[in-house]
RNA sequence: GCUCGCGUAGCUCAGAAGGCCUAGAGCGUUCGGUUCACAUCCGAAAGGUCCCUGGUUCAAAUCCAGGCGCGAGCACCA
């Protein structure tokens, strides 16, 4: 045996012959249930992080150790053409080597050349994926984007359609202006930011306000019905001075305005404020809008026409103040300010025509399916978290303005009922003339023509889907479902585990759970596991910017895959962040060096055993007479049964703690100094015994730091050793 | 605002169902050790009112209540 472990060669050597043997690929057997998990599909508009190579090590354990246990196992690998994240990535990436928009490139091109981009980045996640020893079935690796998942997620559009679960209305969606799209209430998140608060003279009222600039499509005034001081305006109309002149306005009464802001009177905006746009709807105020979907103000505005939104506050405010109708200006009020949770652009609440799906229905029923205990949740407190967030569900806007993702799998009977948004974006659809009879048609397959007026002039809807939805269809999809081979679906579902973190539980689980249920009629998988993020050693977030990030490729190369995972898994607990040093990983790696010195030793006495006497037979059933080998079989056994136990808790740091330490501070520390003049005695029981004790060990270590285990096996048992890869999982009673 | 999590050695964290805890590990620190598997090592040591206050219990780091301090998620402010 070498001296040192050499990591870079036995890691591929071994990654290589396993996929060459076949042992990634289950050999389905109707009389043995599965153990099927869907691999999280990474994101294909960049390379591999620290975060991926931790779920893969805690998926690959949970397999290898399903595998030894002689289920038929399968993990099914994928990438994701991640929607809207992707598309920014990629435009981000055109503007500054060619300084082109995507609109420069036109539809087609643009997505010829996002899918090069996507699936450059998908082989080299492959090749990473393969580094860390994810033992995953190749032969089933899936993608997102492939189009032979169009007809399953077209055809689950279409009965959601056909069920009355999906609708397409005018409704306030978060618009932004940087992405040209609409975006999900999920994809936007809240930034604290400091801003003036004007306190507006508007007629008889002072009202407060950090967006003078939409007082254009103001269509009432709003006061809290129980407040004494604007009892007498109620159901009035009040007479104002403008920018652009006098206007008269209703005064209505809305629960939602709080008295104690401001001075207690709102200016109503319905068509730029999702507050004022449902207050607007319970009081049929008129829907005013004076921004466009390029962020500027529009010809309602009069002089202010063409300014962005920040340009038009500034000038507004000025003029008004200039006009003496500014009564005031708070400068220290801070308020949350809505942006794309993508690309950081404030987003601008609007009014438009997208489509929804209704999620009332489906959260209830993924509700029962979780109360029932069909689908659990580890750790359990995300099940909490899981319940409030389906009872406070929303619709969810499934159109996104992309290119980059599924067409909606809708037809227009001629341009009559695209939206002005959807022609707006997609120039080339203005030049059409035909207006067409208006119809609408759902459909999984591309229809000839219109069944209503028999036209042959279908236009097919300009947007794409969220990826959420495509992807919360991932476990069927890439199992078969609604495919031409579905055996596979038929076998590996529902799949036993997703693992996963729980920062994407409402983008994705809960989706999934929903969108599960209600295409197959059964939960997607049986157990969520949720785990945490990587964080660096001070607990920070990993950023490129803060420059602490840890890239698993230079971690692997310096101090191997095997130990880069156990550093992902020991000392951690489930659904906590994992904190990573380089001085872990190095701990790990000493660990490594450890054992195979170990194996060294071993093997060196072994051969002294062997040059003086006959064969070293190992017999796992021997039962040895000296008390110190007995106690160690002893304690060992009883170590065996709390790593079972433990293994199939889903509990693997404790497992990589007890081998740790029972190898190094009591196999190596304590018993091999014990028995050192025995094995210079050739002292059977002694070396049996430490042989016993420590390839269980190695069986039992294999899910975790796989490579240098096999090595290790390989070098002890020999030429023709079975690979532990395939090795029984050690009985508990013995 | 609502919800959840965390607070244990200098640092990063284990300690699931209360007694095997006279509280552990890794890193760091100090001292000693190189022929005998391993310096990526071995031996030893220092270092802790287990956030605070009460309670339950024969027994609490562990359970309960309150407080303080951090972090996260959700809601959202005109």
């Amino acid at each position: 045996m070498d001296k040192v472990y050499k990591h870079q060669e036995v890691e591929k050597k071994w990654y290589a012959f396993w996929e060459k043997e076949g042992f990634f690929t289950p050999k389905t057997d109707p009389k043995k249930k599965p153990y099927t998990i869907i691999m999280p599909p990474p994101n294909a508009n960049g390379y591999l992080h620290i975060g991926h190579a931790a779920f893969l090590t805690l998926e690959d354990i949970m397999i290898r150790y399903h595998r030894m246990k002689g289920e038929v196992t399968l993990w099914l690998p994928g990438a994701d053409h991640a929607g809207i994240l992707t598309q920014v990535v990629f435009e981000r990436k055109l503007e500054k080597e060619e300084h082109k928009s995507r609109f420069d490139l036109g539809r087609e091109e643009f997505v010829r050349r996002s899918m090069e981009f996507t699936l450059k980045n998908k082989e080299v996640m492959e090749r990473q994926m393969k580094a860390i020893g994810a033992s995953c079935d190749w032969s089933r690796e899936s993608f997102t984007l492939d189009p032979k998942f169009n007809k399953p997620i077209y055809q689950t559009f279409k009965n959601l359609y056909d069920d009355g679960f999906l609708y397409r209305d005018f409704r306030m969606i978060n618009w932004c202006v940087r992405c040209s799209t609409a975006l999900s209430d999920l994809e936007v998140v809240y930034k604290e930011k400091k801003d003036p608060l004007y306190y507006i003279k508007y007629g008889p009222f002072v009202l407060a306000t950090v967006r003078p600039e939409t007082k254009f499509g103001d269509t009432a005034v709003a006061v809290h019905p129980q407040d004494r001081r604007y009892q007498k305006y109620i159901g009035k109309e009040i007479k104002a001075e403008g920018l652009l002149g006098k206007f008269s306005l209703k005064v209505i009464a809305d629960q939602a305005v709080d008295p104690k802001f401001g001075t207690g009177v709102v200016k109503v905006t319905p068509a730029h404020d999702p507050d004022d746009f449902a207050m607007g709807q319970r009081h049929h105020l008129e829907v005013k809008q004076v921004i466009d979907f390029d962020g500027r103000l529009n010809n309602k505005t009069g002089p202010y026409k063409g300014m962005t939104v920040e340009a038009a506050r500034k000038k507004t405010a000025e003029d008004l103040k200039k006009k003496g109708l500014i009564e005031k200006i708070d400068f220290n009020y801070s308020h949350n300010v809505a942006v794309c949770e993508r690309c950081q652009t404030i987003v601008e609440p609007l009014v438009s025509l997208q489509w929804f799906i209704k999620t009332k229905p489906l959260a209830q029923r993924a509700m029962e399916s979780v109360k029932k205990g069909e689908i659990k949740f580890k750790p359990e407190r995300f099940e909490k978290n899981f319940f409030i967030w389906m009872e406070n569900i929303r619709d969810w806007c499934i159109s996104r303005q992309l290119w980059w993702g599924h067409r909606i799998p809708v037809w227009y009977c001629g341009k009559k009922n695209l939206s002005q948004l959807q022609l707006l974006m997609n120039p080339e659809l203005t030049k059409i003339k035909d207006e067409g009879c208006g119809e609408i048609i759902v459909s999984a397959k591309t229809p000839q023509t219109c069944p209503k007026c028999l036209k042959t002039n279908l236009i097919q809807d300009p947007d794409t889907l969220d990826t959420w939805f495509s992807s919360g269809q991932w476990p069927y999809t890439t199992l078969g479902f609604a495919q031409d081979d579905g055996r596979d679906f038929e076998y590996f579902y529902p799949t036993s585990v997703m693992e996963t973190g729980y920062e994407i539980l409402f983008f994705w689980v809960a989706r999934m759970i929903m969108l599960g249920l209600y295409s197959t009629g059964k939960v997607p998988f049986k157990l969520v596991y949720l785990h945490g993020l990587v964080r660096d050693a001070f607990g920070q977030k990993m950023s490129k910017s803060k420059g602490n990030v840890i890239d698993p490729l230079t971690v692997i190369d310096e101090y191997g895959a095997d130990s880069l995972r156990m550093s992902l898994v020991y000392g951690t607990s489930v659904g906590s962040d994992v904190k990573l040093s380089e001085k872990k990983i190095e701990a790990m790696r000493n660990f490594g060096n450890k054992i195979w010195n170990m194996a060294r030793f071993i093997k060196m006495n072994m051969e002294f055993f062997e040059k003086n006497n006959k064969k070293f037979n190992p017999d796992i059933n021997y039962l040895p007479k000296n008390s110190d080998d007995k106690n160690l079989l002893k304690k060992f056994k009883m170590l065996t049964k709390l790593i079972t136990k433990n293994m199939d808790t889903y509990r693997f740091a404790p497992v990589a703690e007890i081998l740790y330490n029972f190898l190094w501070h009591e196999l190596a520390d304590i018993y091999i100094e014990k028995v050192k003049e025995r094995l210079k005695n050739n002292d059977y029981e002694a070396l049996n015994t430490l042989y016993q004790a420590y390839m269980t060990c190695m069986v039992m270590l294999h899910p975790f730091m796989p490579h240098i285990t096999e090595e290790i096996n390989k070098k002890l048992t020999g030429e023709n050793a079975k690979p532990l890869i395939i090795t029984p999982w050690p009985k508990n009673e013995r």
